[in-house]
Formats: C-alpha cells, sequence, structure tokens
DNA sequence: CGTCACTTTCAGTATTGACTGAAATGTGCG
DNA sequence: CGCACATTTCAGTCAATACTGAAAGTGACG
C-alpha cells in the first residue's frame, strides 16, 4: 500500500474508514480531510475524484447523514460547500457503541432462545457476549481519555472558544 | 431485526461481525458458535446453511486463516470437523490492532507527504492519525482488562488447564 | 415570469463479489 | 493398485451495489 502522492493517499484513507459507506464516498471524506481550502463545491470534489455529479450529491447525502460533514453556503453564492465537521474524531468513533449495543443484543435474544440447549453452546455465546458487554460498558470512558488526550496535545486549540 | 428461532439467529450473528468476510463465512462462524455437538464436518454445515460444498469449503479456509475456525479429524474418520478456535474472544479481537495500526501508518504517510501544506489540512490530518494511535497504545490494556474480567465472571474454567 | 446556475433524483449500466456445481484432486483402506 | 468417499478448485452464473448522466427540480435575480 504504498503512498506516492494525493491521490493514493487519498485511497488509502477511503479504505481505512472501512465502514460499509461506499468507495465514492470515502474518498470524498479522505479528500475533505486534506484538501485546501477545507470547504469545496460539488463541482470541484467531481472534478478532483473523477466522479459524477450525481455521485457526489449522494454521497453527500450519505456523509452528513453519517455526521461526517457538513454543508454551508454563502451570501452571494448559489453553491454549496462542504466540508467535514470540525469533530472529525468524535464523528469516526461516537457510532461504534451502536454496532457494540446491537451486537451484545443479538447474542442476548440468542442466549434466551436457546436457554434450554446443552450448556457447551451456551458458554461459547454466553463468552461472546460477555465481551461485547465488556466493550459497551468500556467505551464511555475509553472516549473520555481519548477527550483528554487530545486536549493535552493541542493546548492552543482551548483558545477557540468563539462557538 | 427480530430473533425468532436459529435461523435468524445465526443471520444477526452474522451480520454482527461485521468485517469484511462474505456473508456465508459469518454464517458458517455463528453456527458453529451455537451447534451441538460443537464439532460439525462440512456435510453438516452445508445441509444445515443450505450452502454448496465448495462454498463451505472455502469459507472454511477463510475462517481458518483469520483464526477464527479449527479443522480436525478423527480416526477412523476421513470427514474433517470444524469447531470455532477454543479462545473465540482472543481471535474476534485481536485483528483489531493491526487495523487500527494500518490506518495509523497511512494517516503518517500522508502527514509526511503533504509537509509543505498549509497548516489546516495537516491539522486535520494530525488530529485523525492521534486518534488512531491512542486507540493503537490503548489496545493492549484494554485486552487485559477483557481477560481479568473474563477470568472473574467464569472462575470454574481455571481448573481447565490440561493444556 | 423567465432564465441562469446550481442541485437532486433516478432509471439504466457497469462493476464487483458471492455462490454454485461439476471436474480435478486428495486420502486411506482393503 | 484401485475403489469409495471427501475435499478443493475454478469457470460460469447470478445478485447486489456503485456509479453515471440526462432530466427534473430549486430558487435567486433581473
Amino acid at each position: 500500500m504504498e503512498i506516492r502522492d494525493e491521490g493514493s493517499l487519498i485511497e488509502a484513507m477511503a479504505r481505512s474508514i472501512g465502514t460499509g459507506l461506499p468507495p465514492m464516498a470515502g474518498r470524498m471524506w479522505a479528500y475533505l480531510i486534506i484538501c485546501e481550502p477545507p470547504e469545496q463545491t460539488a463541482a470541484e470534489i467531481a472534478d478532483r475524484l473523477q466522479a459524477s455529479r450525481g455521485s457526489v450529491s449522494s454521497m453527500a447525502r450519505l456523509l452528513e447523514h453519517a455526521g461526517l460533514i457538513r454543508r454551508g453556503t454563502r451570501p452571494g453564492d448559489r453553491r454549496e460547500r462542504f466540508s467535514v465537521s470540525a469533530d472529525v474524531v468524535e464523528n469516526v468513533m461516537a457510532p461504534r457503541i451502536h454496532q457494540l449495543r446491537a451486537a451484545r443484543q443479538t447474542l442476548d435474544a440468542g442466549l434466551e432462545l436457546l436457554a434450554d440447549r446443552p450448556p457447551g453452546s451456551r458458554e461459547r455465546l454466553q463468552s461472546l457476549r460477555d465481551m461485547y458487554a465488556f466493550f459497551e460498558t468500556e467505551w464511555p470512558s475509553t472516549m473520555e481519555r481519548l477527550r483528554n488526550s487530545r486536549a493535552r496535545e493541542s493546548p492552543k486549540e482551548r483558545k477557540d472558544v468563539t462557538r
């Protein structure tokens, strides 16, 4: 996985998000992280990624819905500008808790369903459930530690309290 | 996502692993967790999941390579038996560290590549990199805590030290 | 209200990837 | 060795999904 230029970087970043988003959504997100200026029009994005306008439009909807990007307009300019939402990190990680919860709930339902089965299979299922439950309860404090470490690493950000 | 019977449980569990495995691999893994006896032949699996023998064969290779299942034979029986590996939990979670590392490395390469860009884009990239780095360093101790909580919840397992 | 500049929608196409099944290959036993 | 049974491989089919582009929609401005 060679990173030779901006293009290959975008591809690699897009793959690294991993979630079930279409490739083009990943590329768009990646580009919005490294572009300058941080706000880009649909036309600029479509041009840079060699994608159709239609594709940019629907990927934008997807990413916005996932909380990964924002859209904005300027007075005297009808075009929309897209940018990664201010709290990239939070928004990339926040959804994980839902996946954990969903998995744990599925396994709870499974345990109930298999209540009268021999203990072997129930134990395997139980240990898996316990694992998800563990991460589910750990998650909030992990996120808290992440926030702290971020605050520590870039203290100058603390001045940005205008909004 | 109703869990009404074993079939729907298998589907739901299969989806909950989430990793980029083909659906049939997920189903096979799920079935091996809840089946009785825990060892199953390819024929039994194919039959239960309504899959072709060929599919079972290739999914088995995939899952084995991912460390999620084991294969074994018995004297006087040519058929192979598949089962989830003893340490299901470890094997489900272990690969995560590689993903984190790969993502962080990609972003490091990106930072190097964009060294002479305006600070805005570099900062966005940096904060993402720091996030992955955070999880990367946290991971070992999290796994350690998981192991402790497992030992606590099922102390009777501690007797199983025959191997 | 018509036009311009843009955005969204969506039917159709292309691409990807999963799955099947038949043929090839392997394995142990008499 | 050769047979019986099991497994793997892989070319071909099918299904799911991503993407395109043309048409419809939107709204600001003269």
